[in-house]
DNA sequence: AGCTGGTCCTGATGGC
DNA sequence: TGCCATCAGGACCAGC
């Protein structure tokens, strides 16, 4: 399930290898995503990409005239080769490059390919991207702004992180370990945590996505780096997908319980 | 069969 | 009462 770490390690790995390099065709295999991928051959051919940024979850090629906005919903991997295998069910897109190609493939269909023109103005202003939260990294991203933010939200704090609209990146499976790791109960209300244990909580998101890129992500089903390759964070998770096992603090069970439809992990004891 | 999950959308709720 | 921000739930999928 690509988090911010994930779609982190996807763009560093795919920045060097398309950086100034011109795209010779785009093949739409199977436009059927979230939305329809739009025709992008006349947009690309010949094109050369600028950079490869990231906002939140959303992967961005920059090209000369806009971006490709690219999102990888629950099951979609982007893969660079030199020699791309014949193309499968569940490859929506091919970007061919004289020195390879890279295919996005999405079985769930959960994810998106869109173009934003440079003429309908910034990136920034997309609508996908116009309403996401600040960027963990950001420095404005504090205990000061955490506690602003929250004053008048009755929400449970796991919920907000994963909003989206405080907070990008943040799923399911770093919300579970960040807020253990800040000793917060995922249930508790955004607007009844204290400053101070909001400044532990920023510290926490942020070591938990940087270990998390360190280890190429987490691939607890189908994720996979533009090289192919599996992550390994989830070997080091703390509470997530850990129920009746052990606190890795206290030795209690790990407990689970159901917030929007998503289980959450937490421990009883460490987590008030 | 039923569960899984990111995010957009819709409709409901609540505070001022 | 009305507006706006916030919030909850549904929908979308294929694979296991």
């Amino acid at each position: 399930m690509p988090e911010l770490p994930e779609v982190e390690v996807v763009r560093r790995g795919l920045a060097p290898q398309l950086t100034g390099r011109r795209l010779t065709r785009a093949v739409v295999r199977a436009p059927r995503l979230r939305w329809p991928i739009p025709a992008l051959d006349r947009l690309l051919a010949g094109r050369e990409v600028r950079d490869v940024g990231r906002r939140g979850k959303y992967l961005l090629m920059g090209f000369d005239d806009g971006w490709l906005i690219v999102h990888l919903g629950m099951s979609g991997t982007l893969l660079f080769t030199a020699t791309p295998a014949p193309a499968q069910r569940h490859d929506h897109l091919d970007l061919e490059f004289e020195h390879g190609t890279l295919r996005m493939r999405d079985p769930r269909r959960f994810g998106a390919v869109l173009w934003h023109d440079r003429r309908d103005g910034p990136i920034e202003g997309h609508v996908l991207l116009a309403g996401l939260g600040i960027e963990p990294f950001d420095e404005r991203f504090d205990a000061d702004f955490l506690y602003r933010a929250t004053r008048h939200r009755r929400t449970a704090i796991k919920t907000l992180l994963l909003g989206g609209t405080v907070v990008v990146g943040v799923g399911n499976i770093y919300a579970s370990e960040s807020l253990h790791r800040a000793g917060i109960r995922p249930t508790r209300a955004a607007n009844r945590i204290a400053i101070d244990r909001y400044r532990r909580l920023v510290t926490e998101i942020r070591a938990t996505l940087v270990e998390a890129i360190d280890r190429g992500g987490s691939s607890l089903r189908d994720f996979v780096s533009s090289h192919g390759e599996a992550g390994g964070f989830q070997l080091e998770c703390l509470v997530y997908d850990r129920a009746g096992e052990p606190c890795r603090g206290c030795a209690s069970p790990v407990r689970v319980l159901r917030q929007q439809q998503r289980s959450t992990y937490y421990c009883a004891v460490c987590q008030r």
